[in-house]
DNA sequence: GTTTGTGAATTCCTTCACAGCT
DNA sequence: AGCTGTGAAGGAATTCACAAAC
């Protein structure tokens, strides 16, 4: 396992654990250094940072003192050497396989957004419950039967399932796929569903967001 | 930095201030209350809440208490009637017309997104700065030139934009939106704008979802 | 002079625990 | 008895502010 965490603090019985908000935060740190690569800059100041990411600068040394000490005093932050710091921190510095289960219309654009490739995030296995789908091409891979994902997901290696189901379907799905031995999910489903404590789930709903919004519209 | 103000408390007894987290659980209430109603039940627990959205009764009780007493003590809340409230709080009791930006592959994906129309939000204006796709029609709407965007926002009541172009044209259109009097923005692309703090932007964006949960299984 | 890294201070958020209502 | 609503307590996250490094 490789030294990535510079943390000390061996007194404790419990590992001093990161907390999460931060890691949260980092992906959005190398967003916006990548940004600042393609600009030109090679060197970048956490006020800099800050200013295009709408937060103190303090916040973002204090994320960073969490894993390291990557800046230089009086200069500020080697924009590629930090943005490769964070990669390899969050584990970016791999290429990791996905599978996707639902391939309807949800499923067949996501399977399809570019972006995912781009960031080294693989889909290798696509599955629909419906048998007429089966053998569908989609992107660069063909639609699986759902009793084909255990084994598939092994075979693969899929660490990461992409849940574009409805939200009916959508804890089944989750449950199949933690099952097989997922540890991540993106679940699409407006749904929110359970999980055991050591599988990770983020949702994306574009719907929240908006609804979260309209509170502060409605005067 | 010197007008550091300590006694600005709003004294206003009709303002109390909701942290922001709290206005994002709520949707999460809305969307889970809709989920037990369609169970058929009619009242809950905050403790049966918590259980389904992973999180303490405490807390849903207190985010409820911002906004008023729902609930009935040794009963619980009414399922439509919180729901009925809620909704009225975020605003929702009204449909909210929304323009989407970028009709590329991403675009057209959401604005087939049946999901909006399914609690109110209407896409009633497309645009795109590619003056070929001009007059093609995506679900209810034809796409109109970025020339149009004020005149179209404006005469239509459009309240909401839904941004989905690359992320070099991100900080463009949304000054454009924000010029036309668009006070919400859904973004999207894979980067971080900025506006005007009477503007709310959200960020819909998978592969940061995805790059804080490789964190966590890199073990 | 500039900017980091970090303990300390502060602010914000969550959880506790129980009075009070049903 | 059962569960809410809420001050108070506790815990987390953010910001301050400054010594250290360049």
């Amino acid at each position: 396992m490789p030294a990535a965490d510079t943390h000390m603090n061996a007194a404790s019985p419990l590992t001093p654990e990161v907390p999460e908000v931060v890691v949260l935060r980092l992906p959005l740190y190398v967003r916006v250094l990548s940004q600042f690569a393609q600009q030109g800059m090679d060197v970048v100041s956490s006020e800099q940072l800050g200013e295009q990411l709408q937060m103190t600068p303090a916040q973002i040394r204090k994320d960073l003192s969490y894993f390291g000490r990557f800046g230089k005093q009086g200069r500020g932050y080697n924009v590629k050497h930090l943005s490769d710091e964070l990669r390899r921190i969050l584990g970016l510095d791999i290429t990791w396989n996905a599978a996707i289960v639902g391939m309807g219309r949800l499923g067949r654009a996501v399977a399809s957004y570019p972006g995912f490739e781009r960031e080294q995030f693989r889909i290798v296995a696509a599955f629909d419950a419906n048998p007429d789908l089966a053998g569908m091409r989609v992107g660069d891979v063909v639609v699986q039967p759902m009793n084909e994902l255990g084994a598939t997901v092994k075979a693969k290696n899929v660490r990461i399932g992409i849940v574009t189901v409805p939200a009916v379907m959508a804890q089944q799905v989750i449950n199949e796929l933690v099952a097989a031995g997922v540890k991540a999910v993106l679940n699409y489903a407006p749904y929110s569903p359970q999980a055991p404590a050591d599988v990770k789930v983020r949702g994306i709903d574009p719907v929240l967001a908006l609804q979260s919004m309209t509170y502060y519209l409605k005067r």
